[in-house]
DNA sequence: TAAACAAATGAACAAATATTCACATATTAA
DNA sequence: TTAATATGTGAATATTTGTTCATTTGTTTA
């Protein structure tokens, strides 16, 4: 048996025993999420409350806007949910996957 | 005490009790790095074993220089150590933050 | 030492994405 | 119903980023 024999033999046993490339894609979409700035800065804030589009946007010192458009990426994730009262909505994180993520990655780079 | 007081108030507190930007920052570059397809793929590739460049690329089915680039941004993030044996790099996860983030990812996408 | 192999790197290009701006929608109160 | 407030959205722009290609570096062996 050849070297090259073995490590296609280990590359393929890997290969078949991989998730699917759709699940691995998922996977990425869901922690692109997490990474960027404003989506970090709103995760955190919520991380003990709800607050509204207009507080998030004073909080993270940037607009409405900017902070509707991010708010749209965090509820199509599932990391956040909402209640209307009024004319205001509230966000808040929607399960606890959230907070978990968040407390490896402070973990993380604490070491 | 009127409403515009109270929001002044609770945005303020929170304000005062938020991470400091350069740590939000960290954390979403921290994320960034799991939010890619490929190096998500490289990621659940060494989960149980490790793997050299070569072997990386064939089971991702992407070229060596391809590999090489992400492996940079996943070492400059702590999150892959590496080994020489010869003219061959072994690569594996360098700490248990990495399996512990994917596995919260995969039950988050579960739900 | 020269050739062969594995991995790393820099520049360039293409694709993805966050914010801004203007405007639209939804709700409440006058 | 009209005005005011809160939020959502589409298009455009600027920036970021992943891959490719050519080349270089590091290691082994013939």
């Amino acid at each position: 048996m050849e070297i090259e024999d073995i490590n296609v033999e280990k590359v393929e046993k890997i290969k078949s025993n991989m998730p699917e490339d759709e699940f691995l894609f998922d996977m990425a979409e869901l922690f692109k999420v997490f990474g960027d700035s404003t989506r970090m800065k709103i995760i955190s804030a919520l991380l003990n409350t709800e607050l509204c589009v207009g507080e998030l946007a004073s909080i993270t010192n940037t607009t409405s806007s900017a902070i509707s458009h991010q708010l749209r990426v965090l509820k199509q994730a599932k990391l956040v949910k909402y209640r209307r009262d009024g004319k205001t909505i509230y966000y808040s994180l929607d399960d606890d996957h959230v907070s978990k993520i968040y407390e490896i990655g402070e973990k993380h780079l604490d070491e």
